[in-house]
DNA sequence: TGCATGACTCGAG
DNA sequence: CCTCGAGCCATGC
């Protein structure tokens, strides 16, 4: 079962860094979650990060694909998609994996 | 207040 | 390469 969203978190700032973070990511870049909390200044908060994604990606237009485990798996259950997306930047991937885990350079 | 769950991470087997 | 366990943080019942 889907949980839909919960409150608004446009009060927390913690949200809002990482949001920050997740839309300057570059095209053609892929990132880690812990990466991406570290950058936005909560190195602990990788959770966080997979949270948003997974809640409000679409809604606030998040590029998750971009986004992938520190292991540099692709998010379970939309490997394809994501690999596709990724693809399309220019990013090569292999089955559930990138080619290249770079946190900062394609 | 406590326990279970999750698009996480790391180390070991 | 895969699974398990411990640690981490936030949320929900």
């Amino acid at each position: 079962m889907k949980k839909h969203l919960p409150s608004p978190p446009v009060d927390d700032r913690r949200f809002h860094d990482i949001v920050a973070v997740l839309v300057s990511i570059p095209a053609g870049t892929v990132v880690a979650y812990g990466e991406v909390a570290r950058d936005a200044g909560h190195s602990r908060q990788s959770r966080l990060v997979g949270r948003i994604l997974s809640m409000w990606s679409d809604e606030l237009d998040l590029p998750w694909w971009r986004v992938v485990t520190a292991n540099g798996r692709l998010v379970p259950g939309h490997e394809v998609e994501q690999a596709r997306l990724l693809a399309a930047e220019g990013v090569q991937c292999r089955t559930g994996r990138v080619a290249g885990v770079r946190r900062d350079r394609a």
